[in-house]
DNA sequence: CTGGGCCCCT
DNA sequence: AGGGGCC
């Protein structure tokens, strides 16, 4: 029904006049279009926007933080700070070092872990929604609120000879002087912007700003006049003037760091520039849709609707870090983000049907490259169990996946650097009848149904108790006691689980009994024992494989330590884990159990002939035609030309270089001169290459200009 | 040009 | 699978 103002704005096709449609109507007089659908021609939205949110829950969590100056650190950078940091000269995204020198005494905190900012940006929306289903997220701190029908039913109620104000300031204007009665949609919105406001600071203890405005784009400008804890409303005839008012293209939302950098290239770096722009030669460089797009915004008009976010769509963890260039540390690293993403998933309840790896390489050149990925389906047993009872049998499922797709991507035959690696579920299963109906499932409705009646009831505000439907199984949030102010907000979550987990203590028994549940493999063939990780089983010199495999060890063989392989020497091999990978000892454990579970009983029969699963998963080579092989160095890549061992000596950098670009002219028969990524792309599709060749791609253009 | 997400659109 | 955008 609100497909009213727009919402094609990419089918192309139609694009142009549905585009001049709405733009009429949103333009022309708003009293007068009633006509035009059941979409308001005025409508009221509101953005919200907390102040420097992650240090308010820090703020909140320990509340001494308030009086000092306090930052919020993740890796070496403060990404966000309190006022009496800022007032000291610390800005967002500021390193480290530079916050501390500017002021000595800031106080950082870890703030890696989101969880909680996650978790207090969820009732926030929560708490929005309970007035109005018409909330959209925008990042963990920012919510849009289409407020239109409440705005309107007030309208219908209040008398006639009401004397309209606006709340908070008016954008340009001195609130003395403006006429709210001529802006009463308006005004009553910046009332409920008002009461909104004092909702959530009394609920959940936040302060954050609002902007009261005609459209999204518009609400969001505003709503940052006036920083913290207040807000904004903006006039129709002022959006000329906030519009103006922006110091670039830059800076209206939705043109970003590449569109305003192509912008440039057309000499356009004011919003004047770019409003004054005929339409044509826009399209012409960013395609029609857009274009339009980008011109409207520098007008002010934005007819996008507020659509109601929901539930994630995704959820995923990742790390950064210096280098990471071992399949070693890879691996741990992996299982380490999947146990706490399964866990997120595990409360969230919904089955993820795909699973994703993404990594970011370093490059010389430019390290704030781009990321790859490489994605598959999660089997539908494992996808249940994620969400079931076990979720430590699922990570252990997961990460032969999540290896299998990484080998994908990394040659570990060469030499690699990873600076990121992310792990990510999505294709989220909605309604999970296939969930297969534990009591859990149920449970969780009833208790957040009874919550949101809660915060529905005690509130003129609230129009609608929706705020369940997106309420992740998080029953958890229902904890929120009636009275609920702060304290009991977090933690309490997490204890739900146990009760049901405890069915199995995760020790190596398990993983054994697993793997001796085939009891009859044939004595004599070559198997890797059930406590070796494979990945460093694979690093191992060839000898000491050959003697890690022979029969009689078999089941004698106590674990690899975790270590470098280098460290490994034969005689030694004990259960002794290294200090280091004690932390967790699971790590091992559950690759272990990984082997053991998702290979079919006939891997063991002969290390040559594994399912393909395995073998990426060992870090072999695997050949078009499915044949596993041992790394070799650079196997069959390099050109006649080129002699190994200097290749061998060269950088790990350059050699990932000249190889991609071995592989690209291999791929692509035409040296790639065309600056126009679209041209070439469908032709290297179709191989099985075809991610390296990408790569190769994207290394090529470091030597454009 | 950093950090950990999330989104949408090819 | 990647690009761009947002916070």
């Amino acid at each position: 029904m609100d497909y009213s103002e727009g919402e094609m704005e990419e089918d192309e096709t139609e694009w142009n006049n549905s585009f001049v449609d709405s733009v009429t109507a949103a333009a022309s007089d708003p009293s007068l279009n009633k006509t035009s659908g059941p979409t308001p021609a005025h409508r009221v939205i509101l953005h919200f926007d907390l102040d420097c949110f992650y240090a308010q829950v820090e703020m909140i969590r320990n509340p001494a933080l308030r009086e000092v100056p306090l930052g919020v650190q993740q890796k070496y950078i403060v990404v966000t700070c309190n006022y009496v940091a800022r007032d000291q000269g610390v800005t967002k995204l500021m390193s480290v070092a530079v916050a501390k020198e500017k002021c000595p005494q800031l106080v950082l905190v870890k703030g890696e872990d989101l969880t909680r900012y996650r978790e207090m940006s969820y009732k926030l929306t929560e708490l929005l929604t309970s007035y109005c289903p018409l909330v959209e997220r925008l990042g963990f701190d920012e919510n849009f609120m289409d407020i239109t029908k409440m705005v309107e039913r007030r309208l219908a109620e209040t008398p006639e000879s009401y004397n309209f104000s606006f709340q908070g300031h008016v954008y340009n204007r001195l609130s003395a002087d403006v006429k709210a009665s001529d802006h009463p949609r308006l005004a009553l919105g910046s009332h409920i912007a008002a009461e909104l406001r004092d909702a959530i600071h009394s609920k959940l203890g936040l302060t954050g700003c609002a902007g009261v405005a005609t459209n999204k784009l518009l609400a969001k400008l505003v709503s940052g006049a006036f920083k913290p804890n207040q807000q904004t409303s903006l006039l129709p005839e002022d959006i000329g003037d906030i519009m103006g008012s922006l110091s670039g293209v830059r800076k209206v939302p939705g043109v970003g760091h590449q569109t305003a950098k192509r912008l440039q290239a057309l000499g356009l770096v004011s919003v004047k520039d770019l409003q004054l722009f005929p339409l044509g030669d826009l399209g012409k460089e960013f395609g029609g849709p857009s274009a339009q797009r980008l011109k409207n915004l520098s007008l002010g008009v934005d007819d996008s609707a507020v659509v109601p976010t929901g539930a994630p769509q995704s959820l995923s963890d990742e790390d950064s870090f210096k280098k990471m260039s071992t399949t070693k540390d890879v691996l741990e690293k992996i299982q380490e983000l999947l146990s706490s993403l399964v866990e997120r998933m595990h409360k969230d309840g919904r089955p993820p049907q795909t699973f994703r790896l993404t990594i970011r390489r370093y490059s010389a050149t430019n390290k704030w490259f781009g990321r790859e990925s490489r994605q598959c389906p999660i089997p539908n047993h494992v996808g249940q169990k994620i969400t079931s009872d076990s979720a430590d049998d699922a990570v252990v499922q997961l990460v032969p996946l999540a290896m299998k797709l990484f080998h994908k991507m990394v040659d570990c035959s060469a030499a690699f650097h990873l600076t990121l690696i992310n792990v990510c579920f999505s294709n989220l299963q909605t309604r999970g009848a296939a969930v297969g109906g534990k009591g859990s499932i149920t449970s969780f409705f009833t208790h957040s149904t009874s919550q949101s009646q809660d915060a529905s009831s005690d509130h003129q505000l609230s129009a609608h108790g929706v705020m369940t439907q997106f309420t992740p199984p998080q029953k958890t949030v229902a904890t929120e006691s009636p009275r609920g102010s702060g304290a009991e907000l977090y933690g309490l979550n997490r204890k739900q689980r146990p009760a049901v987990a405890v069915k199995k203590p995760p020790l190596q028994k398990e993983s054994c009994s697993t793997t001796r549940s085939h009891p009859e493999i044939p004595p004599g063939t070559h198997r890797l024992p059930p406590n070796v990780d494979p990945e460093v089983f694979r690093l191992l010199p060839e000898e000491l494989q050959k003697e890690l495999l022979s029969p009689a060890d078999t089941n004698s063989l106590p674990g690899l330590p975790t270590c470098s392989p280098a460290a490994v020497n034969v005689p030694n091999i004990t259960t002794n884990k290294s200090p280091q990978s004690v932390s967790d000892s699971r790590n091992i454990k559950d690759v272990e159990g990984a082997v053991a579970k998702s290979d079919p009983p006939d891997w063991t029969t002969t290390v040559n002939r594994r399912p393909e699963g395995l073998s990426a998963f060992l870090g072999e080579n695997v050949t078009e035609e499915g044949r596993p092989s041992f790394p070799r160095p650079a196997d069959c890549e390099f050109p006649g030309n080129v002699d190994p061992t200097v290749f061998s000596e060269l950088p790990p950098d350059v050699q990932r270089e000249l190889m991609s670009g071995w592989k690209q002219q291999k791929a692509v028969l035409k040296t790639p001169s065309s600056r126009k990524p679209g041209r070439r792309s469908p032709m290297i599709k179709d191989r099985k290459a075809a991610g390296k060749g990408t790569q190769a791609n994207n290394l090529l253009k470091y030597f454009k200009p």
